[in-house]
DNA sequence: TGGAGTCGTATTGCATGCAATATTGAAATC
DNA sequence: GATTTCAATATTGCATGCAATACGACTCCA
């Protein structure tokens, strides 16, 4: 279950559980007991779990609080909006330098895995699509040649990661996503820094209005006072 | 000593050192003994101590190695140069909307704080100006109206804060800062955030410039192979 | 002189236990 | 019946102790 068996209890820990809340296994605002954690990954002692829990409260994944443990981050819609709005300047600040400093390696490897998402698409894999989705925009926003760029980026796109998956479970919107991603790596293979800022903007506002709908009523916590 | 004497000793404790590393009281690479942590925060135990290092690890303020302990984060030249190209692009992705969203009161307390950093100026109080002028870019960025965007700027500004802020230490410098910010709050006031975007730009490259050269000798790891 | 090996010490990684706080459920009161 | 009180339980916050790993000094040998 746990293939990442190498490296410290706290970073097995840290990472399982950044698995598990990404990908959405845990639901957001369900709570996250020590004990329980600690049996789960088969006898892990709470001092490890509590240093993992504190590492994805920094990232923004978990929400600590004092004396009343830890619980899977749950995000207004508000607030998603506003990281996807914030992801999508990220990837204007990364589209120029992108178009401008990409070697053929990091080319022919976005071609790969735009070749590989569209045969996910056809098998009709939602979640391969979805990861290979999400590592094309990565790519792309790395070739900026910017550590400090990619690392937030990354940071920030697991966060809402979950918000957005579900939009792509409309057929008509998956086809249009793949559509509008041949058009990406077209501005890509262009070098058209300008062009590729407005395709992936209008990317991620199409993707966000059709995935607003279905998670509203499923994952996002309506109350927007709670902050 | 510890002035922030109140929240868990988790908090207490990353708060603290998160102070000492922001205010340039610990040197980048310098190691950071847990023992030693805490006895300095007078007699804290060092499970509260390793939870929060785990919080300024994921902060990307120290520097974890398994079984070899923890170090204040040591930046490149190159990580600086890229940190700050970030930030120059979060500004210019907040000029666009703090101009169109900012209200007249987040107007007049801008404008508070640069008449109070004038007069740091004017009383040669360089530390106050530093602090005054981060806020002012703090602000500008949060009247955007994205909280995720000011997070992540208020985050990434914390990590090379002491790298800046040698610069102003050169007189000529410092005048010509000011002189710029004059033109930022001029350029806030019409609401001209393509102007606004330029003369943030324009302002922390020339700060850069100036401050890489000093800073090249003291703090920056100049070992750039070393990641 | 230089390098590999070895032992002693210091430090980290983690489990455990106890005190403090929060939560639950039942009894009591209105 | 609804609400408050209070005790029992569960959970978190933190200190401590032990095992494992890394570091430094010393020796030995070429």
């Amino acid at each position: 279950m746990t293939d990442a068996a190498h490296g410290t209890r706290t970073q097995v820990a840290a990472d399982e559980l950044r698995r598990l809340i990404i990908a959405g296994d845990l639901a957001p605002g369900q709570r996250i007991s020590e004990r329980a954690v600690g049996e789960y990954l088969g006898g892990t002692s709470r001092t490890p779990l509590r240093e993992a829990l504190k590492v994805l409260a920094a990232e923004g994944l978990v929400t600590l609080s004092p004396n009343r443990g830890a619980t899977v981050t749950a995000l207004s819609e508000r607030e998603v909006e506003e990281a996807i709005e914030f992801l999508i300047g990220l990837e204007s600040q990364a589209a120029d330098a992108a178009c401008e400093h990409f070697t053929e390696a990091q080319l022919a490897e976005i071609e790969h895995l735009h070749d590989e998402m569209h045969r996910a698409f056809r098998a009709q894999q939602l979640m391969a699509y979805f990861e290979l989705n999400q590592t094309i925009h990565q790519r792309i926003v790395e070739a900026a040649g910017n550590r400090v760029l990619a690392r937030v980026y990354a940071t920030e796109c697991a966060r809402v990661r979950r918000y957005r998956y579900a939009g792509n479970r409309r057929h008509e919107r998956w086809e249009r996503a793949i559509a509008e991603h041949d058009r990406i790596l077209e501005a890509l293979k262009a070098r058209d820094g300008a062009l590729l800022r407005e395709m992936l903007r209008a990317h991620h506002r199409n993707g966000w209005r059709v995935a607003r709908q279905l998670v509203t009523r499923e994952l996002v916590s309506t109350t927007e006072t709670e902050r």
